[in-house]
DNA sequence: CTTGACCCTGACGCAACGTCAACCCTCCAC
DNA sequence: GTGGAGGGTTGACGTTGCGTCAGGGTCAAG
């Protein structure tokens, strides 16, 4: 009675899909005609509309087979269950929503509130873009890594951004890209550091270094961005500071076995 | 520094992801290592961060691509953009989900609740499934074809259940399935019909027929639902009626031309 | 020396069709 | 009768974002 356009037309979906839909056996081959078109009748239709609307619905076809080829209790079940894989897709989808609304408002990408509003305080401070490009990099690299420690390592930050000698290491820091190798500032910043870590060390404040693969990749981060870094760090080596993002002290007698110690005068 | 493997645990991704990123080009290869192993740095770390966290977000690789490569004033636009396109996603599954709920509640699928209600209504008369079934893909047809139309013609079908005359009709064919070919009784089907559409000309409701090939069509799944169904049609055409869906008169002098009118007494 | 846990490339598979290509039918106008 | 328009047919490749072998080589440890 029907072409396979009409057919199409009637239950509102392509004949492309009506073929595939053949192909894998949803819905069954008709008779042909005498020059071998599909004739299709009307309860084609039906189950083609039937087809169309768990299919618009996001139902996999391979479920819709099932569904259509069950008893009624079966189809309530698997509509309900159905149902549910909706509701957690539109949660997922809302959640997207959220993230990728911070990421036009926030720090480019991937980054949680606390560590914008840490990076725009750094900008207060007048620090270089291309030092806060360099944290953004670690941050998003710590959020991702363990997200529930980001918002208490911020918060140490902030206390720390509270101490004199912390702004002015930012500001070291942040004019550290123009300087040639040699520049003398170095070792103020070392004596910074170092003077934090030994204050920090007497405050019970001991980051015993958390010592993982992790922290080593932040710090080959750190050392690759300038030499001027590995400058800094293998001072702070010779005096017995190990590491960077996460500084623990060396024992003594091991002191000069984990660095060249040519580089650094004083 | 990092193999594969570290790399994607650090971004979140699989390894088989990275590799289809690198054949992308949306990853750049990084060095080899003197086996041939890839050998990745931070940087690639963070960009990878980044792609994972917009294809999580259901934004298209290609996409990722352009955004990423963007300048801010672009990203901006493109997230914008993203965003409007996740709503919308988001409504077409809030959309979805009623349709399945009515679905799970209502008559099987795809039917507006007005005609679920009607169907209630034949059951209450104690109209026999297979009757109702027969109905019932009718208005599927006639939902995807033309919903709009849906309501109006549910509510003139209620009209009509209020006469007796046709409670009765319904009485009868719901037995109809299990008469034999030549049981009298369908002659008092096709009286009951024909005193009802006589009124409805004299009403002025002439409906004088939509003809069109949709109305052949249910036409056609009514006849072939019984042999029954094909005698009753052909006494109603011997009395100058056509048709069943849309029952309309036929000029005198036509009749008998239309029909065998072999098979029916009377 | 073997074993297990990595790495490599290449290639097919999936879901649900879209989109040619190359050819057949039918009807209608010229 | 012939050509063109507008149907239909099968076959096969393209799309998206990887999963999953297959058939290798590499590396550290027991």
């Amino acid at each position: 009675m029907l072409t396979i356009s009409r057919l199409a037309a009637y239950a509102g979906v392509t004949v492309r899909a009506v073929r595939h839909y053949h192909q894998i056996g949803l819905l069954p081959e008709p008779e042909r005609d005498h020059s071998g078109y599909r004739s299709y009748d009307a309860a084609a239709v039906v189950r083609l509309i039937r087809i169309h609307t768990l299919a618009e619905a996001g139902v996999p076809l391979a479920r819709v087979q099932e569904l259509l080829d069950a008893g009624p209790e079966a189809f309530a079940g698997g509509v309900a269950e159905i149902d549910r894989e909706l509701r957690a897709e539109i949660r997922r989808l809302q959640d997207n929503r959220r993230r990728i609304a911070r990421l036009a408002a926030g720090e480019q990408l991937a980054l949680p509130q606390s560590v914008v509003d840490y990076l725009d305080r750094l900008r207060g401070l007048g620090v270089d873009e291309r030092y806060i490009a360099l944290e953004r990099d670690a941050w998003i690299m710590v959020a991702a890594q363990a997200p529930d420690l980001v918002d208490h390592v911020i918060a140490q930050k902030h206390r720390d951004l509270d101490d004199p000698d912390m702004v002015r290491l930012y500001e070291l820091l942040s004019e550290v890209f123009d300087w040639r190798t040699d520049d003398p500032r170095v070792v103020e910043i070392a004596d910074l550091v170092e003077r934090r870590m030994i204050r920090a060390v007497e405050a019970g404040e001991l980051g015993d270094g958390v010592d993982n693969p992790f922290v080593d990749l932040l710090d080959a981060t750190m050392l690759e961005s300038s030499p001027i870094a590995q400058r800094i760090v293998a001072i702070l080596e010779e005096r017995g500071w190990q590491g960077w993002t996460s500084i623990k002290r060396v024992p003594a007698d091991r002191v000069g076995a984990l660095t060249d110690g040519s580089m650094t005068r004083r």
